[in-house]
DNA sequence: GTCTTTGCAAATGATTTGCAATATA
DNA sequence: TATATTGCAAATCATTTGCAAAGAC
């Protein structure tokens, strides 16, 4: 469950921020795709819709607070942009998901998974660093084309 | 293990490339810091030393270059700079180490791990994803700025 | 001598910033 | 009304690229 449209604009007062119609629309945008990996220019290109006077820097700017105040995150696939996400709350905070990087379709998947605490816990007591957050990317081959592909190679074979 | 000056060269020429100072330089500069992640710049500031008329283009075109031979890896610690550091040879292409970043004093460490192995297996058996590669990173704080931490508190304390 | 590589300066492109105009509280 | 925010255009800054000169083979 990512954050509610009155849930922030509580979150902004509380700090004594303005809300403004262009904060709500970007988290509206983000949260419409909360399974896409939007980058500023894709957020920007559907802010502007519904909202064609928005400038691509408030989207900049926007996505920066929205990250200090850790309702999204961000991943970068080093394709030259920097994507953002919904955060699923508070259960993202210390247990970030991982993803699944498609390297023929592009197509990014988040999953779950608990095994890198033992991993954590490992380096703690090995080396003495203290983790405190994770990044964790696989790049390979997704379902759908890792079965094109077997397709494809079978039918090279015929 | 890192690569060796002759072995790069024998490299560059099967290839039909041509053995230059500046390619060797930058691989040198690779290898004399191969515990440092060093920047495209930092790199660039090393060759200088000995060779003050390279171009910085060229340190970019050498490193773009390493990395299609496999022979350096890069990590992005979105600071803004890409940086490299030397591969281990063949261990690790399909085993790439992962990287401990602190956040206080900045420090890249590298360390080998062989938990991920399980990871990859349950998310091909578990959403047929077949994972290629994987880049892990883990952010905290490393032993020396943990100490230095617990101590100034118990300072505050007193 | 041919083909590749280099150095320089200019271009690129995502992101940031200064500032006057505008919206929020 | 006072302060925060916006939109625009210009600035920034790491990286890339065009091209003529220099180097490798």
């Amino acid at each position: 469950m990512s954050i509610d449209k009155e849930d922030f604009k509580k979150i902004l007062k509380e700090k004594g921020l303005k809300v403004t119609r262009q904060r709500l629309v970007v988290l509206e945008v983000l949260a419409e795709n909360d399974t896409k990996h939007l980058t500023a220019e894709e957020i920007y290109e559907r802010v502007k819709v519904e909202n064609p006077d928005i400038g691509l820097a408030t989207v900049y700017r926007t996505v920066q607070l929205l990250l200090e105040l850790e309702l999204i995150d961000r991943i970068n696939l080093d394709d030259g942009y920097v994507r953002y996400e919904i955060g699923d709350m508070e259960k993202t905070k210390h247990h970030r998901h991982h993803h699944l990087i498609c390297l023929k379709c592009g197509n990014v998947m988040a999953f779950q998974n608990d095994m890198l605490e033992a991993l954590e816990t490992g380096v703690q007591s090995a080396l003495g660093f203290h983790v405190t957050d994770h990044e964790v990317k696989l790049y390979g081959f997704c379902k759908d084309c890792s079965e094109k592909e077997k397709k494809e190679n079978q039918e090279v074979k015929i």
